[in-house]
DNA sequence: TATGAATGAGTCTTCATTCAT
DNA sequence: AATGAATGAAGACTCATTCAT
């Protein structure tokens, strides 16, 4: 479904990957119609698909473009910091603030984890991001400022702090975000015992 | 719905939600269909509706029945310990033994915490887990073992850390499930730092 | 799509076929619509994919029936005969026939013949009342009774010489049957010559 | 829809004629559609309703064409041959001759008679086509040459005789084409006797 | 002349649910 | 308790056609 499209087209694009992804989120994938994001538009149900083959094209290119931005915002984020545990600290806090700015996403790559229609996708982008937190870990292994355990199953765990608490501050949503990113970054780092 | 059973019945009743169960599963809540439900049992359509009023009473129920044995058998793990920081030990080796014992729920409880409907069923569930959590804390924090900080946002953490790395093994699958419960305590109690 | 069926559900499939065969008669394979049929039955829409797994399987199954009925026609039709030419004869008699009597299927078989989806069905068919007329011919050449030429061509010559005034009869309407019939058999054993 | 053409416009026109002619033939009318059309010839959507008012009017026009091309290959054939047999002969030689070299315009031609829409025009063209057949017949009868049987239905049998030998030798594919000519008029002056 | 974009009625199909038996 | 049958709203997707540029 790769097309040229003029600016107006692209502009069109978007809209419509704006617009599924904010209904997909409030109300869930399924349960969202493809009449109702062309609907939400004001545009014939046709335009849908003169830019995705279908509705399951709409979800990946969502979930590739979020992965994309996500990730260009990590680079961003650590840029040329050298020490390991900082770079993850700067990873950890990117991860958090970018989802506070798309609050959308979260709800769509968490329903697409459960689908064995998207799954796929989601499991090569997160075993990127797991690639590179690893390397983080194994340099501060070396270093002898991290424990020397198995670094795999720390980078998830790292994770499931990040998830965790992005989602529960985008749910409850009144906590200032420095402070649950300061949070998440000192139980990453100490633990409980601080 | 509720509904006295004979003995001959509530065995029905179970089968139909441990068929559900595995199909949700397997295919998710939304593609799979009330007569694939069925079909994969044998009967009839009218015996689901004999059963459960609607599809979705099955993923509610199913729900409702996880987390009722989930929390048995961490409140079974936990016992008389008196150790606040034990107890929270005790409770993520709890979970992480239950969920390798029934890998189903996982997918289940994961995208049931993305659809409208159910959501709020989770969130309370996820309240309850939170709040016991928070119990251990707060006596860990008097106690001095564990670290001034917020509560909340702590059982947050270690709850992010269980299902993460509960999803890691269940999908991984080759791990010793020891071994992933010694990090997952390692990781939650002393951090990355050790 | 093989179902057990109750005699009432035996029914309503007979209908469907009726109600289809005449709709694509009359219209065409394309422009009639699931929706025409059920509501020329008075059913349900979902009535039809009860019986049927889709369109096309409705005229496949069309395509099946017909060719079996004709087929029994034929054969009753020639029955003990010994003399090929006459039981060459006896077939186109009662091809014709049979055709005169379900004067739908004359369309639909025509149509199916150039859709994609459906002329391997419909060559199969052909094939076998090929192989069925070249039998008889072969007889008949060492008989002496006909030329000796290729006997294939023969057969499709004959089969051609019977669809088309067939279709002709069928149309124009107004011949008698066994007028049309007589001069079939003539032209076929005869030629123009007489 | 007459619209005075450049040169340029005239061989757009052909293009889009040639390309319908080759989608229709390989994959049925109603399945081909005009941006299937288009697409193949790589311009835009366009350009098919500048030269034509609809799809319809593409394959109305194809037949049109069609129709005109085999009657001026046929004509040209017999020319100024006397004896009525022969006339016949020069005819059926040419219809065989005309579609082996437009292979796709057989299934078009048969697709359209199985339409309400197009099998008025269709008709039309059979009618001149019998008629014309009729005329050399009934010459043939007056001379002695032919039997004197219903010159109508003789024709529709000849014309029945050459549609499938057509048929049959475009699918096989494999025959040569004088073969199937030779056989073809011999069945018809003949018949099966030989 | 030509193009990309848009329309929207219409198509096939699915499915939760109900009902007669 | 159970079944086969039926319902019909809703969904994804198509496509002939039109239009602004």
């Amino acid at each position: 479904m790769r097309r040229k499209l003029t600016p107006r087209g692209r502009e069109r694009r978007d809209q419509l990957m704006e617009c599924g992804a904010r209904l997909f989120a409030e109300r869930g994938y399924h349960p969202t119609s493809v009449a109702d994001v062309v609907a939400a538009l004001g545009v014939g149900k046709g335009v849908f698909y003169w830019y995705f083959a279908s509705k399951e094209e709409l979800l990946t290119e969502l979930l590739k473009a979020s992965n994309h931005d996500l990730r260009k915002r990590q680079q961003q984020a650590i840029g040329e910091e050298a020490d390991p545990v900082r770079r993850i600290e700067l990873g950890i806090r990117a991860s958090l603030g970018w989802f506070a700015e798309h609050r959308e996403y979260f709800a769509i790559i968490q329903f697409a984890a459960t689908d064995e229609t998207f799954a796929p996708v989601l499991a090569r982008n997160r075993e990127i991001a797991i690639a590179d937190t690893i390397r983080h870990l194994k340099d501060g292994i070396v270093d002898g400022r991290i424990a020397d355990r198995d670094p795999a199953l720390l980078a998830h765990a790292i994770h499931g702090v990040v998830a965790e608490l992005t989602r529960h501050s985008l749910v409850e949503g009144n906590l200032p975000l420095d402070e649950v990113a300061d949070l998440c970054v000192a139980f990453c780092l100490e633990g409980l015992a601080g």
